[in-house]
DNA sequence: TAGCGGTTTAGTACAGTGTACGGTACTGTC
DNA sequence: GACAGTACCGTACACTGTACTAAACCGCTA
């Protein structure tokens, strides 16, 4: 006779932390807790200990899922366009995930599947041409503009194209007075015009930044 | 006759907040509770109810201190001088404070230290003649290069000029068995090299940034 | 069938968190 | 002397991560 709990999906770490990255997209890192993590598995708290030391490795560990969803450069093609899918790749990784770039900052130890990106990535640079100096130059820039503009967007209390301007308009016009005439001149003329999304400014920088480092390997004066 | 309780400071806002940052800066930002908090003024954990509302506000407010300690840029200036002078400004105030682009991402409402800093910011870019919409896309990639690098350091394990050896070394002296070959060049080759300093990284984005927007705005071809 | 040892799941308990609620003292005004 | 407002605090509650303990289940040998 199969009893309800049974039936139910045995546990295992893959599922713990697939769950763990379900539960903080839905709801926020911050109810990801042991307790309704065990819930939403159908098990109690203390069952999940047999799989993960504490909740720092559940951390640890959605932040390497969050990298395993990412589809790898390949070091053989042109550095530019891997450079630049990479980046899209990453910036909607973190879109889907936005409580992971807070994590990147506390956890210190990267996981198999981060490891693997960052080599990759690392790969593609060096195959491509660029010194040792002028990759860690170029990974640091690349990297470092990609998860702040993920860290803009997360603090965004709007997302997507055209629901800033719901948003904005109305603290904007407490701010007409003039006190911030820079601000508001900037939300008027471009963040509440129609088909505004924060996102599409990713793109503008990213171009600036490919184009420089182009300029630094390629060209001759 | 004076107790030693009637000796202390009295609480205020303004105290409380500034106990909140060094706090934080001492302990970590895990570490700022509100008993933590209140035994440290040498009160206790209800009477910091009177000044805020609740942790939420000390962690606006907190934030907002941060930017308050940064100098404002002046509009009438050199614009390139001056950006650069901000992201080494806003850097250096987000590694003395290294908990507060962690919290960049959840808070939403900004304090008016925030506006005023980014009213300047945005006053300096127009008043050197840059565009309504070059403005908004030049202030998303400076604040997405700065932001985005403080969290890279903030995830360093290590701090400082050569202190990045020490740690690094044992950790790739694992790895130099091939499965990271890139990682393992960039580490021994450009980590590992004394007097290496992550910090170091900053001026090249920095710079390569400031160039792209340079041709953009002053380039005739 | 009985018993055993390792694997997996649960129950209970504890210290620490934010904060709601209801006080208590002190100060100034009438 | 009565009253109101300010500043501060004690207690209590629901929630957190997780240590410790016990129970159930499993494939196995005898």
């Amino acid at each position: 006779m199969t009893t309800a709990a049974s039936q139910r999906l045995p546990l295992s770490r893959e599922r713990v932390l697939a769950c763990a990255v379900a539960l903080a997209d839905e709801s926020g890192i911050a109810a990801l807790t042991i307790r309704t993590l065990a819930q939403r598995m159908g098990t109690k708290p203390m069952s999940l200990y047999y799989y993960v030391a504490n909740k720092d490795e559940i951390l640890d560990g959605i932040v390497d899922m969050v990298f395993s969803e990412i589809e790898l450069p390949v070091p053989e093609g042109n550095w530019r366009e891997e450079m630049q899918l990479r980046a899209h790749r990453v910036r909607s990784a973190l879109r889907r995930h936005p409580w992971a770039v807070g994590l990147l900052e506390n956890r210190s130890a990267p996981g198999p599947a981060t490891l693997r990106h960052h080599e990759a990535t690392l790969a593609t640079l060096r195959t491509a041409g660029f010194s040792v100096q002028l990759t860690a130059h170029a990974y640091a820039l690349l990297d470092s503009y990609i998860y702040g503009f993920a860290v803009q967007e997360a603090a965004l209390p709007f997302e997507g194209r055209d629901t800033a301007a719901e948003i904005t308009k109305p603290i904007m016009e407490r701010f007409t007075t003039g006190e911030y005439p820079r601000m508001v001149e900037i939300a008027v003329e471009h963040v509440l015009k129609p088909g505004y999304d924060f996102g599409d400014e990713f793109e503008f920088g990213l171009d600036l930044i490919l184009d420089g480092l182009s300029r630094l390997t390629a060209d001759p004066g």
